[in-house]
DNA sequence: GTTCTCTTACTCGGATAGAAACTGTCCGAGTTGTCTGGG
DNA sequence: CCCAGACAACTCGGACAGTTTCTATCCGAGTAAGAGAAC
């Protein structure tokens, strides 16, 4: 899993937080986790491709989030990261080779392997889809309350 | 994830059918499936220093299951299989760059995104320790059948 | 004072390069069963 | 018939490329706010 998926997360729950300061841009995102700019903005970027975030272009523009933080699930914010988001890929190695010669019906039907290793990732999923950014913004005041005291003071 | 998690679970679980034919040796499970066989070996080898796997060295030597199929569970499989278990790497970030200047004592703790993260990972690795090679075994008496007929068609 | 334009500060998307992980191959060394030849 | 030695069939481990994915940077184009000039 690329490490984009913890900086779009602790952007989104920064962005929460900076509500009020929104738009906020790429530059001052990645000054405040000391990201590489460039880098950071393809990620943001994914992000408003996703829906997640909003952009503003032109002066004084940046991101925000598009939704109120209750309704951007984890989950989202990781399939938007991710590219192939299933990390186990069935290459239907049981149809091939001498394993499978006069191959039956069962062949035809999905495979028990993949099945199960869907059935956990799909535990993954459902766990992830189950916290929201505004439930990791509640976890810890203090950060929230530095972030408003540290990006009015925040130069550049 | 690795495409060699699909070819271990596939091999113990052939294995675990092959019961009467152990040890089946590399070439073998490599014509089977249709895989390259120098680099199955390299994913068996580390199967068999997980213990999941016992080899046999020698002329008619090979591979078989190390316990009964009930006793090997599938994250035990994927976890000989897989470098780095956890998907998401927390760096952190939180703590880093203009953010966390005057840090409070809440950055001593684990971070929210991370703890989150990593529920959501145990949740997968539940659902994988919660079944076993036999249960994948089990699935397709089918498949078990056939493999019982074309091994002893085998030649090579 | 209003409007027009110019500059500035942003985002967007594509192109590109480096780093790391995954995939695949090759080689030398060790182990064991089998075959062969001599006693 | 029995035993020693050669041979063949395996695994083990390391070394080494090729390929894909991730990380990172750069550039040109588009958009909006604000400043300044013209009317």
């Amino acid at each position: 899993m690329g490490e984009g998926v913890e900086w779009g997360l602790h952007c989104c729950v920064t962005l929460g937080w900076l509500h009020a300061e929104a738009p906020v841009p790429t530059r001052r995102l990645a000054a405040w986790f000391d990201l590489p700019q460039e880098y950071l903005k393809k990620r943001l970027q994914a992000l408003g491709r996703a829906g997640i975030l909003a952009s503003s272009p032109g002066a004084r523009g940046g991101w925000s989030l598009a939704r109120p933080p209750e309704r951007i699930t984890m989950m989202e914010v990781v399939a938007a990261l991710e590219d192939g988001l299933d990390a186990f890929t069935c290459t239907e190695v049981r149809r091939r080779g001498a394993g499978a010669r006069g191959g039956g019906p069962e062949l035809g039907g999905t495979c028990g392997v993949a099945a199960l290793m869907r059935r956990a990732e799909m535990a993954w999923r459902r766990e992830l889809a189950a916290h929201t950014i505004a439930d990791l913004m509640a976890q810890s005041p203090e950060s929230a309350a530095r972030t408003h005291r540290n990006y009015r003071h925040l130069t550049g």
